[in-house]
DNA sequence: GACATGACGATTT
DNA sequence: GAAATCGCCATGT
């Protein structure tokens, strides 16, 4: 089942966030090649719980905003696996976002 | 194949 | 500054 590459290369890049840090739906898809596909991103991160272990919790939308907590396991699952990880979060939110953005073009393209 | 939806983002009102 | 709208691309019905 092919369903595109895009989910692929989306599920190898959220695997190489580092721990404690977190990246925004429309880094990975500007990364990918499209900025606009950043909705594509959040659909392969659904698609990830039956694909491979994802940390989808490193992901989130630009705002810094836990959108997907509600996709999770549990609705505090990913706020508390951030939280584990040293990423402090105010009210379903990121609070030092852009001290610990991941962004893959300034990381791995460095 | 068309219509509707979605873990987004940027722009316009 | 917040709310509403459009744009993008893939999936589901």
């Amino acid at each position: 089942m092919q369903s595109s590459n895009y989910f692929n290369d989306v599920y190898d890049v959220v695997k190489l966030i580092p721990k404690g840090r977190v990246t925004s739906y429309g880094s990975i898809a500007k990364y990918l090649g499209t900025t606009k596909g950043a909705r594509i991103v959040g659909w392969a991160m659904n698609n990830s719980h039956h694909n491979s272990i994802i940390p989808a919790h490193r992901v989130v939308n630009r705002n810094g905003l836990l959108t997907g907590k509600h996709h999770f396991t549990d609705e505090k699952t990913m706020e508390r696996l951030l939280k584990k990880e040293g990423v402090l979060i105010k009210n379903n939110k990121i609070e030092n976002f852009e001290n610990i953005f991941w962004d893959p073009i300034k990381e791995l393209e460095l």
